[in-house]
DNA sequence: CGAGCCGTTGAGGGGATTCAAGCTCAGTGG
DNA sequence: CCACTGAGCTTGAATCCCCTCAACGGCTCG
């Protein structure tokens, strides 16, 4: 997958880091804002910045990550394609955002990051980060973690549960249920209205889609609050429904 | 407003912590596995486990933190209320998950955490994590800070920007991204196909919401990809459309 | 100047909502 | 014991919002 780095267009010269941090105008919003100067003085690793045209991307999903970024200037978008191939924004991000965490994680980046505007950035090497922690670092590490599963969760509920027909929208909600399974094989099935307020249809519309597919065997509702899917029925559904 | 906090079913009084944590059966996965024994002992707060029936409240929206949770079986839910009073579910949590990090930031908790099935939870008190980072805390906070300003924005365009009447979408987008107007009080109008990749609507019903909106006055496009927002005519037309 | 991208607008159809009725089931009290 | 009640679920009929399909205009390129 040949996939260009974004161009650098400008670069701070002068060592230490320092200098460039201590005068960048959104400082007191920025990643490094909270560093004193003894503190800035100890960061030697080149943060380059670079400038975005609108539609050039920044990271692609899947790529292996190596920096994470602080947005100076501009607005940039995340993008996720859905199972069926369809693309769709999840979330925007501008001035004094952070993205591109999972670099902490040395994790690939879960999503596509393409700039919206002109965007300014600056690029943290991942190393950077690495030592933080001391300690206690195995537990700071567990704890980002979460937070980026956290969000990964958010991201994908827009992505996955919140777009397309009614009907595509319930089946994926099961597939997520089904995720959550407990050990007798059963899914935690919702009332019709809160299945109404997560995929944002009425409770008739849910009970319709409930019902329907316990006729075609894809669910068997155990009252109250349970059920029993059928993998195989919910996959097929799945595929058929998406293409 | 009166707020009780969930019941305490199960209090280990061993000490120190180090028992109850080594012996959790979900360890592995849970925060703390990532300590070494050695560490688990120097862990001395009490970790309060928590049983809550399905329907039973976590916390709620603006309540003040105090701790934050890890699931250790059942599933909990994330609900916001939009603008317009709709109650919206935007986030399931499981089994491993960590929830209310907003605790560790000091701050009111941002949406409301509901049971969905019994759920058993690790109760751990915001102090434990406090000295987390040491010489650099104040980095390592500004970076979790950046990581739950982003979980924010997810959790908000599952919200806001997901649900509802496509009119009314479109408004909510338009307010986000008049808060990122640039020195000129322009915004940037994303092209027609992007808009319906954000709000799920097809490129033509984007189109003809821009139009309409135009002819109100409530937006003036200045092609190319930019726009004038008339302030008091989109928060008029929000409320109009938010009844 | 034709090709392609982007935007706009119209006509028709389909999917989801709205409004409405009826059902089961658990809890309550006469 | 059983009507009474309300919550939750289901189903039908009519309406409406949005999608689909289509045509057209402005604009920038090669």
């Amino acid at each position: 997958m040949l996939m260009p780095r974004p161009r650098l267009y400008l670069r701070d010269d002068s060592h230490p880091q320092a200098r460039a941090c201590a005068a960048c105008e959104v400082r007191r919003s920025a990643l490094f804002g909270a560093l004193d100067a003894a503190g800035l003085e100890r960061v030697h690793v080149d943060i380059a910045a670079l400038l975005l045209a609108p539609g050039e991307r920044v990271y692609a999903r899947g790529e292996a990550s190596a920096a994470v970024f602080t947005i100076r200037a501009g607005i940039v978008r995340f993008e996720r394609v859905t199972a069926g191939g369809a693309r769709r924004i999840v979330r925007l991000a501008g001035r004094g955002d952070l993205i591109g965490a999972e670099a902490l994680l040395e994790r690939p980046y879960h999503d596509e990051a393409v700039a919206c505007t002109e965007v300014q950035l600056c690029r943290i090497p991942q190393a950077l980060v690495g030592e933080l922690g001391g300690a206690q670092a195995g537990l700071l590490h567990e704890l980002m973690s979460r937070w980026q599963r956290a969000l990964d969760a958010a991201e994908a509920w827009a992505a996955e549960l919140s777009a397309g027909p009614a009907r595509l929208r319930m089946l994926r909600l099961l597939a997520l249920l089904d995720r959550h399974r407990d050990d007798d094989g059963l899914i935690w099935l919702p009332r019709r209205d809160e299945i109404g307020a997560m995929l944002d249809m009425t409770f008739e519309t849910a009970s319709r889609l409930v019902s329907r597919l316990r006729r075609e065997g894809v669910l068997e509702p155990l009252p109250p609050r349970a059920a029993r899917v059928d993998a195989g029925r919910l996959a097929a559904a799945l595929v058929a429904a998406d293409a």
